[in-house]
DNA sequence: CTCATCTCAGGTATACTGAGATGT
DNA sequence: CACATCTCAGTAAACCTGAGATGA
């Protein structure tokens, strides 16, 4: 078992799962203009409020380095601020702006259909069984 | 329920449960100076043999144009060579190379090293639901 | 001074698209 | 001729690393 075939190994599995459900996202996304990473910085904004570089980061999925850039293109389509915190000013926190909140709501109906096309994919049991079990790491 | 919290969203699981773990296989891959790409081509021609272009890119999970990229450096690397199909000369088989052959014994370790890990992560039955759940799709 | 947070810059690799070449 | 397979070129965005600026 030390050498499995390769397409039965968990880390491919989900690699290709997460290829499916990645390429399904980005479509509805692109009537939209905006990429993935995009959309979870402004669902992490509307749902948490204000957050710093690091912690948004780390939602998002990506480098700080790369969260700098994906902001910058953000500030500039002024959807989201960038803010100093009081509490820390080595920290920087970004806001939703009046446009990115208004676009995380027309936005809503793309993520549910998202999410819905999922659930159609598998079972309400497996769905729950996946939610059990990646829950838990790396939260 | 469709707007669920991003971060309980099945999609956003799996995404962060993917790049957990391909950060690690990179990590174990750097030494041997390969990207987890060219370690999919290498395992898919050692377990199933030389393959055309198109099958090879489902395989590895990435667009056919990305792929010939990707083989024109392991060309390079002489770690797999590109063959005429002899039933249908629109297709180009890739096939492994003595160098990547030789490689590829080599990362035998690698690979078992980090399904071990990821074993470690999940218990026996989370692992068994997991590849029952994801086995199906796109499959 | 040390550590944390963020930004910047250079180089590498991938994704996507559409066009082109070749062969069925 | 239509279709399939692969390659190529251009553009965009991400990664990694290490360095720098600022502030706790």
């Amino acid at each position: 078992m030390a050498d499995a075939k390769l397409t039965e190994q968990i880390g491919y599995l989900i690699a290709r799962a997460n290829r499916l459900i990645e390429d399904d996202l980005a479509k509805r996304l692109q009537p939209g203009g905006i990429a993935i990473e995009q959309f979870r910085v402004l669902k992490s904004l509307e749902q948490v409020g204000p957050l710093p570089m690091g912690q948004l980061a780390e939602r998002v999925l990506v480098e700080p380095a790369t969260l700098t850039k994906i902001i910058d293109r953000m500030v500039r389509e002024q959807l989201v601020v960038r803010q100093a915190d009081p509490d820390d000013r080595r920290k920087v926190r970004v806001a939703l702006a009046p446009a990115g909140a208004k676009l995380c709501s027309k936005l809503g109906d793309v993520s549910g259909d998202h999410e819905q096309h999922i659930a159609e994919t598998f079972s309400e049991d497996q769905i729950r069984q996946i939610r059990l079990i990646l829950g838990d790491i790396g939260g």
